[in-house]
DNA sequence: AGGAAAACCTGAATTTTATCATAATTTTGT
DNA sequence: ACAAAATTATGATAAAATTCAGGTTTTCCT
């Protein structure tokens, strides 16, 4: 956890904008840019870990995160990812309960830690904010048991399908159509909740139906629609 | 929906006091008496339908409800139970989304609706209410998250025998050691994320290592240490 | 009470998925 | 740049779980 020089002013953060802290009053961003801490971070480096206490959240303002539990066979579980304007450690912060996960960069990433104490200034004296954290969690939960019908329904092709659409949305395509995010086998795995070997063998079938092609660890989406198809999504 | 003349007063009604209700003034209690609406469920009647737009919240006074939702296949998912005490339909509410999830009694229940407006209200004025509502969101999502670890990780086995302690924790047992909730086999393997069949084997290979006893839909648990053992639970 | 429907149970066959072994390729550290 | 380590890949095998088919029992309805 390196500090660098030029932390930047939540004033000016391009992050702050995606956030929940958008709609802050001016008075408001000062306030939180002079309570906050920003570190940088390699690629692959854990933020928090699972079971311990925070005393604040981290918002993303550069990089990549995935947040993951640990199963008992030591198998790691990529619960869901962070990008620039998300925070993460609110779960853990406002449950009062140890963190339910990790939190690793998947590259060179700068977060902000922001103490309890001023998240919960502006949930008291900002109903907007307030609001807007309430939604968050709602939506957070919708998505989790969507999470939960796939993984106890479908099976592992369509899951994997749906994990790359998934990718696409959360992380975006560049203008080659390739997925914003690297991701070695196994984290796709650990993902879908498979094992490394059928993702391999999965996306190398997807690569011989043209779905997609396949370069390192890029990603490139060539048919979206049968792609959707392949997943099976509801709606 | 029949609606029975004795509707209680949120003042005596015995399911507020272990619910999110539970610490409002008496001033309070009374406002959310005048705004409320309750209503009787038969047994396995539907009480909202996800997709659908929900304008407040519903609190369950008596009986025990089966939150769900319908898979591609149209088989059914369930994600969670609510009984006395329990509030419903919030995260929709909150996040101004259609419901994720259908709602169903179990057994013949009541319910009260309160308006949206009465729960933003307590939102906006009872920073303890608020926070009540932050935290069991919080909580939930941890829950989900662990589901979402189990169900990628853990084989029917021991999701099934977990599923037996989570009930016993839901639900319950009486003096003889029974759960005390009523589900099909059926139900059950909707929970476990697994096929009707499989629930009913294993079922019967825990009654042969006398894990349990089974008795129509009432199982009686023999030796929890053992079922825990079986479920390969973390912490 | 009696018949229909639903739920429960069991075995066999099939499919899906994981595991193991081994090799090729890529990445990483010095 | 090079050796070691990690990742990716592929085939063979084994295990897990589902599906199908057939019964039996229980519950529900009039």
């Amino acid at each position: 956890m390196k500090k660098r020089p030029e932390s930047p002013h939540c004033e000016t953060c391009g992050a702050r904008h995606k956030s929940i802290f958008c709609t802050l009053s001016p008075d408001e961003v000062n306030d939180l840019d002079a309570s906050k801490n920003c570190n940088f971070y390699d690629k692959g480096q854990v933020i928090f870990h699972e079971g311990n206490r925070v005393n604040g959240i981290y918002c993303v303002s550069k990089g990549k995160i995935k947040l993951f539990q640990i199963g008992n066979e030591g198998k790691e579980q990529i619960i869901r990812f962070a990008k620039e304007g998300d925070i993460i450690g609110y779960r853990a912060l406002l449950s009062e309960e140890p963190l339910s996960a990790s939190a690793a960069t998947l590259e060179e990433s700068a977060l902000c830690f922001v103490p309890k104490s001023q998240i919960m200034k502006m949930i008291a004296e900002n109903p907007n904010f307030n609001f807007k954290m309430l939604k968050m969690l709602s939506h957070e939960l919708g998505e989790a048991a969507r999470i939960i019908t796939e993984l106890a329904q479908k099976p592992v092709r369509e899951r994997l399908a749906e994990t790359l659409l998934i990718l696409k949305n959360t992380f975006e395509l560049d203008e080659k159509q390739v997925i914003q995010v690297k991701l070695s086998r196994e984290e796709i795995a650990n993902i879908v909740g498979t094992a490394t070997e059928s993702v391999i063998r999965l996306l190398s079938d997807f690569k011989k139906e043209k779905l997609i092609e396949v370069e390192g660890r890029n990603i490139k989406l060539l048919n979206i629609p049968e792609l959707t198809r392949v997943a099976n999504v509801f709606e």
